[in-house]
DNA sequence: AGCACGATTAACT
DNA sequence: GTTAATCGTGCTC
């Protein structure tokens, strides 16, 4: 595919709130043993800065967080729960620690690929999770610091068809229970509806 | 000690 | 058909 379909630097260097709604849409393309397994982007949030005490950075910088705090462009892929990955892009100015976390993707092409990595599943349950989207494009802490931008990448993402005002869904970010307000409520979460 | 979750189970309508 | 509760797992601070 060549290069021009394929997200620029710019595009992550914006208000993270921004990045994740114009991210509904796009397409997630894995190369995985020179195939391309792909899907387009329906639910995303918003993470940004170190007085959102939603974020990793909340924290500040450690050795977990340095990514975020890198170039805009560049995959944050971390590990919780003893047993799930999940996929963040870098935004905004380097040295602002700030990442959009990808939710869920409806898959697009490998769908065998995908299919029996989610083996045993409906369908349905495939992509619809964050820890689901990294299992189903065989996404790990391998992918943690890569830059999306790169011509070689095997892990980026490109244009696709921009989602209107009226099926998109904004509300609160999920599983951030024992966040104080206003991060518990802050409408940071983005999602596609069903055509 | 807590965690940006998922699978399973139980209890609902 | 749905929602609520529980727990596994190991890394981070």
């Amino acid at each position: 595919m060549p290069d021009e379909q394929r997200l620029p630097r710019w595009f992550f260097a914006r208000h993270t709130v921004e990045v994740a709604r114009q991210l509904l849409g796009m397409r997630l393309v894995r190369i995985w043993h020179g195939q391309r397994l792909s899907g387009v982007i329906v639910e995303t949030e918003a993470y940004r800065g170190e007085e959102d005490l939603g974020c990793h950075a909340r924290a500040g910088l450690t050795a977990r967080t340095r990514v975020m705090y890198g170039q805009p462009g560049h995959a944050y892929v971390y590990f919780t729960y003893g047993m799930h990955w999940m996929l963040n892009f870098v935004t905004e100015e380097d040295g602002f620690p700030a990442a959009v976390l990808l939710r869920a993707i409806m898959p697009l092409e490998g769908i065998e690929t995908i299919a029996a990595r989610r083996k045993g599943k409906p369908e349905r349950l495939w992509t619809n999770g964050p820890a689901k989207v990294c299992q189903a494009l065989a996404i790990d802490g391998s992918c943690n610091g890569l830059d999306l931008c790169l011509p070689q990448a095997e892990l980026f993402l490109e244009w696709g068809k921009p989602i209107p005002d009226g099926r998109v869904t904004i509300g609160p970010r999920v599983g951030l229970n024992n966040v104080p307000e206003p991060w518990k409520s802050i409408p940071w979460r983005f999602v596609a509806l069903e055509q």
